[in-house]
DNA sequence: AAGTCAACGGACTATAAGTGACATAGCAAA
DNA sequence: TTTGCTATGTCACTTATAGTCCGTTGACTT
């Protein structure tokens, strides 16, 4: 699985976490609702600015982000 | 400090750790030079592909080079 | 002097960001 | 059944910018 993917399914976790809807949760990071597809499903390469928008929305950090299996050696 | 500027000075930490000067670890990345130079002084906004072979340069998870104090809440 | 390193600029190409239109499926009334 | 609402997915496209490649400069070292 790529890094991409890896980044699309931590983000749909934590959003499913919060209970939020693919649209709520792009709303809340101020991104269309179509990219958020297209990032959760893997399918952008995503810049570090936008990855910041949509960690905050999650309400996490950088580092509980990236503190999941996925992300480990 | 913007998240540029925090991934730019993380970058600059572990390079500096494995004392490789930014050209050795730009090509070991597969990263242009000036980019690289760019990067670590926070004025590029990284895609996440590009990160992930910086990281990879580095050798380190993504998990352990976001494991650093300005990356937490 | 000659080499290494980091920073910076301009011009260029590749690709990410952002959006609109439409499709699909589930689910709940009427 | 059909109507309507919610949620998600996909395609095609333009605009903005990520990323490369050429070069120069200044500080420092041998």
């Amino acid at each position: 699985m790529d890094i991409k993917e890896k980044v699309g399914q931590r983000i749909r976790e934590l959003r499913r976490q919060l209970e939020l809807s693919q649209e709520a949760l792009a709303n809340k990071a101020e991104v269309d609702r179509t990219y958020m597809t297209d990032v959760e499903n893997g399918r952008r390469n995503i810049s570090i600015e936008i990855l910041e928008k949509i960690i905050a929305a999650l309400e996490v950090s950088f580092a509980e982000f990236f503190d999941a299996k996925s992300f480990k050696k």
